[in-house]
DNA sequence: TTGTAGGCGTTATCAC
DNA sequence: GTGATAACGCCTACAA
C-alpha cells in the first residue's frame, strides 16, 4: 500500500506542503490566497501522484471525525433480535446520509464484561465518533452518567434518566397510544378492560399504566388492577378473563402468543370472546407482528429524529438536553373486535 | 468537553508520557520494564484524572482502526432493500465481533455524483478503515480497480472481476444450486424445464444457465432456449407453458409473483400444473419469500465468511487474491410440485 | 527502569 | 501569495 502524503505532492510541485493543504482546503479566508498557478500546478501533482487524503490525521488536526456511532448494548443483526433493530437504523441511516455522516456500529459488546461496554480499560471507542445514539432496552446508568459527565454528545432512543443530569432522548408516546387504544376499545363495548403487564418500573411501563387508568376513569368504567403475567405464568390473566374482561391491553415483552393460547385452552376464542392488543413492539421474533392489534413503535422516525436531535445538540454545545416525543402507530390486526354482547355465555 | 492526556496523567503521576504509554500498553516486552510502584503510580493517576485514550491518536500511531468498512453503494435499510442486506449484517456482526472489529457503514453514497463512490474528490473514507467488506448488484470495476491498486484489502460479497487483477469474494454455489434443483424436479417426474431469465451475462447468470443445461442434458431431457421476462413482459413464459413446459426455474429479478400472475390468469395452476422454482434471492419486499421454492442465498454465511476472508487477507499482506465459494440452501416452498401426469388436459 | 526525541499526516497560525 | 512552525495525542526506537 504506497502512501502519498502532500508533503510528496508538494515536493512534485515544487511549493511547500501547506500550500497542498490550502489548496485542498479551498482555504481562500483569511490571508490564505493562492495564485491560479500554483493552484493548477498543485492540482496537476495530485493527479499524478494519485493523492488521497488520509481521513485519520485530517480526523486528529480537524476534531471530527465524519462519523457517527451507533451503540446497541447488543448484537443487533441475530436472529433473535428479529429484525427489531433494522427500522431504527433505516430512520438513521437516512438522517445519517443528510448529515454526511457515516455510522459506525460497536459490535464488541458482548464478549466482555456484562457490564462496562462503552468504557472498557481505559477506553472509549465512542469517541472516535462525532456523536453518538445509543439504543436498547438497558438501563446502563452508569454509563450514560460518565459519558454526560465527559460531556460527549449523544441521544438515547427512548426514555432514559440519570442521577446528576438530563440526557437527551427521543422517545415514543406511550400515554397517547395507551389512551388512545383504550378509548378505541370503550368505544366498540367493551366495559371490562385488563392492563396485562410485567410489573416493570420502566418509565414507559409507568405510562401505559397511568394512561390506561386514567382513560378508564374518565370514561367512569371501573379499573381493575393491572394483572402480572410472564415467565410462562398466565394463571392471573385467566382469572381475569373468567371474572369478565373482555379485552387485554399486554404489555412487552409479555409473551403475547402464550398468553393467547393459554386464553383459547380455557376455552375463550379470540377476538371473538377476548380481544388482544399489544402495547408496542415485541423484540424478538416469537410473534408475527402483522397479525396483532394495538400500537406500534414508530421505529423509523425515532431514528430519524435520534439523529436530527444529535445534529442539534453538536450545534449548539453545552446547551441543554433536549427531548423529543413521537406518537405511536395505531396497528389494525385481527385481535380486537367489538365486545361480545353481555349475557351471552362467552363459553 | 475536557480532554485528559497522557501528558497530564504524567505530571499527576510525575512521570513522563512515555512511561504513561508504556504502563497503559503493558509493553513488558524488549527493553521495556516498568516498576512496580511506577505503575501504581500511573494507573492511580489514571483514575484521578479520569483519562481515558484518544482512539483517533492511537490510529494515526499505531496504523490501525479497529474497524472494518462495509460499503453497499446503496442504502442498506430502506423499506426497498427490504431486509435484504440485513443477514449480510448478521454475518458480517459475528464475525466482526470475534475479529474485535467495529463496523463502519457508509451512508453517503447517493447523495452525490451517481458515479465514483468509494473515491470522492481527493478522499477515500474507506481508508479509515482497516479493510473493508463490499456488496450490491453494481459491477464498479472502476473503483474495485483502483481499490485494488491501492492494496487496500477488501472482501467483495458477490463474484467480481476487474481488468488488471484478480480480487478477493465470497460467492454463492448457483451452479450446484441449480443442478440439484434441477435434478429434484426431474426427480418428480418434470421433462419439460423452462429456464426464465433476464437475459444478462453477469457471472452467476451464467453460472446458473449452464448448469441448468448440463443438468438437462445428462439426465437425457431436452434443452429448450432459456425464455427472456421481466419488465412487465411475460408473453414468452406463457408461450411456453402453453407448449408443454411444466416447471419454470426463474432467476432473480424477474418479478416471480406477477410472472405467476400470468401464468393463472392463462388458466394454469401453480403448482399442479405448473411449478415454480426461484434461483437464488430477491432483492426487495415484492415477494413472501417463505413461499417459494428454489434456493436462497446463504446470506448470514456469506457475511461471515466476508469477515474471516479478510481477517487472513490482512495477516498475509501481498498475498494472492482469495475466493470462498458458500453452499446455497435448498427451500421448500409451496410452488412446486410432482410434474402433472401426461396426458392429462393441463387446462 | 525510565526519559528524550522523532514521527504518524493533517490543519491552522503567523511571519515574510 | 507562500512557507516555516507549531499543534493534534499517541507510539516507539534509542539513549541514559
Amino acid at each position: 500500500m504506497v502512501v502519498v502524503r502532500q508533503i510528496d505532492v508538494a515536493r512534485v510541485a515544487g511549493v511547500s506542503q501547506t500550500t497542498v493543504s490550502m489548496v485542498l482546503n479551498e482555504r481562500t479566508g483569511g490571508s490564505a490566497r493562492i495564485s491560479e498557478d500554483t493552484r493548477e500546478r498543485v492540482l496537476s501533482a495530485i493527479k499524478k501522484t494519485g493523492y488521497v487524503a488520509n481521513p485519520i490525521a485530517q480526523s486528529l488536526a480537524g476534531h471530527r471525525t465524519g462519523m457517527f456511532g451507533v451503540f446497541a448494548f447488543e448484537p443487533m443483526f441475530t436472529a433473535e433480535a428479529g429484525g427489531f433493530y433494522t427500522e431504527f437504523l433505516g430512520g438513521i441511516e437516512a438522517a445519517g446520509e443528510a448529515a454526511r455522516k457515516d455510522l459506525l456500529l460497536f459490535t464488541s459488546t458482548v464478549l466482555d464484561e456484562p457490564d462496562n461496554h462503552i468504557y472498557r480499560r481505559n477506553e472509549n471507542r465512542l469517541r472516535l465518533t462525532d456523536g453518538a445514539i445509543l439504543l436498547g432496552n438497558g438501563e446502563p446508568k452508569m454509563e450514560l452518567a460518565r459519558l454526560h459527565e465527559d460531556g460527549f454528545p449523544f441521544v438515547y432512543i427512548g426514555r432514559r434518566e440519570i442521577p446528576n443530569g438530563e440526557i437527551s432522548y427521543v422517545s415514543a408516546d406511550y400515554a397517547a397510544a395507551t389512551a388512545d387504544l383504550v378509548e378505541r376499545l370503550v368505544a366498540v363495548g367493551h366495559e371490562r378492560l385488563c392492563y396485562v403487564g410485567t410489573g416493570a418500573d420502566a418509565s414507559a411501563s409507568i405510562d401505559r399504566r397511568r394512561a390506561f387508568v386514567d382513560t378508564l376513569r374518565d370514561a367512569g368504567l371501573p379499573v381493575d388492577r393491572p394483572v402480572p403475567a410472564g415467565h410462562g405464568d398466565y394463571a392471573a390473566v385467566r382469572q381475569a378473563v373468567e371474572a369478565g374482561a373482555t379485552a387485554l391491553l399486554v404489555e412487552p415483552p409479555v409473551g403475547i402468543d402464550e398468553l393467547t393460547a393459554v386464553i383459547e385452552r380455557a376455552g375463550y376464542r379470540v377476538p371473538a370472546d377476548v380481544s388482544v392488543a399489544l402495547l408496542g413492539d415485541v423484540h424478538g421474533h416469537s410473534v408475527r407482528p402483522d397479525d396483532w392489534s394495538g400500537y406500534r413503535l414508530p421505529r423509523w422516525e425515532m431514528g430519524m429524529q435520534a439523529v436530527k436531535l444529535l445534529v442539534r445538540l453538536m450545534e449548539d454545545p453545552g446547551g441543554p438536553a433536549r427531548r423529543v416525543v413521537v406518537p405511536c402507530l395505531p396497528h389494525d390486526g385481527c385481535t380486537v373486535a367489538p365486545a361480545p354482547r353481555p349475557g351471552r355465555d362467552r363459553r
